[in-house]
DNA sequence: CTCAACGTTGAGTGGTTTGTCAACTCAACG
DNA sequence: CGTTGAGTTGACAAACCACTCAACGTTGAG
């Protein structure tokens, strides 16, 4: 009867102080739906309609779309064109990386192209 | 009229000496829709579906996933629980990593869990 | 009281996904 | 010729997704 997005969903809003209605006519859904997100009645929505309310109770989208378990547009279609970045992904959640883990990798990233500097791109 | 899906179906498929029907038959779904996709009359199927048509024809799902532009299943439901991964995957495609580069990665991957042996573990 | 703002609920809707079914064509074999 | 195996096509449909609409209950202020 509850799920973790109405739950979230519903801790956020109150914390930013809004109605279900005016965060509804913010976000552009009928205040119907907010109600029914929030007590789980309704699977989450999509992911562009989960930015637009995270944006209306200034919330940051990622912990919201992360409950409702669904990934950024841009995200979906990067990966799924990337058979080495799928395998990459991949691998990483076989070892199950920690959170700390895995923003040690993003300074890495950035490490990875400047060493390669020269190498892959001759300048 | 051509989808890189279909392409890549039809000759995986014929590369396994395999008639659509029975392919079909294989897969659990009717053989008029192997012909459509191979045409590109019709959009690529789920994801699961792929799944059991790459292991009719003994293809790596891999590469017919990428084809079709959809993500396995685990990957997503994976990445989607955990905003510090998608975080990463975000700078990740705003780089725009090449094949290379994401290789390089996966072996990253490995030598910083050996190098966190015992400060994240205790062991 | 009343009425205004808030929240909850049941029913329904329009579009997309993911296919099926039945009918056809074409080539090769006997 | 007839039949067998292969592929193609148009029409359609069930299931799901992402919501809306209309109606109702509750709570607190004036």
């Amino acid at each position: 009867m509850s799920t973790a997005f109405g739950n979230a969903l519903r801790e956020r809003r109150r914390a930013s102080g809004i109605s279900q209605r005016r965060l509804a006519e913010m976000a552009g859904v009928d205040f119907s739906y907010i109600s029914k997100l929030e007590n789980g009645r309704l699977p989450a929505p999509a992911a562009e309609t989960i930015l637009r309310i995270a944006l209306s109770i200034k919330s940051p989208p990622e912990e919201l779309l992360a409950a409702a378990q669904k990934l950024p547009d841009d995200i979906g279609s990067a990966l799924s064109a990337n058979p080495a970045a799928v395998r990459f992904v991949q691998e990483a959640s076989a070892l199950k990386l920690t959170e700390p883990e895995w923003e040690q990798m993003r300074g890495t990233l950035k490490s990875l192209r400047e060493s390669n500097q020269g190498r892959t791109r001759r300048s």
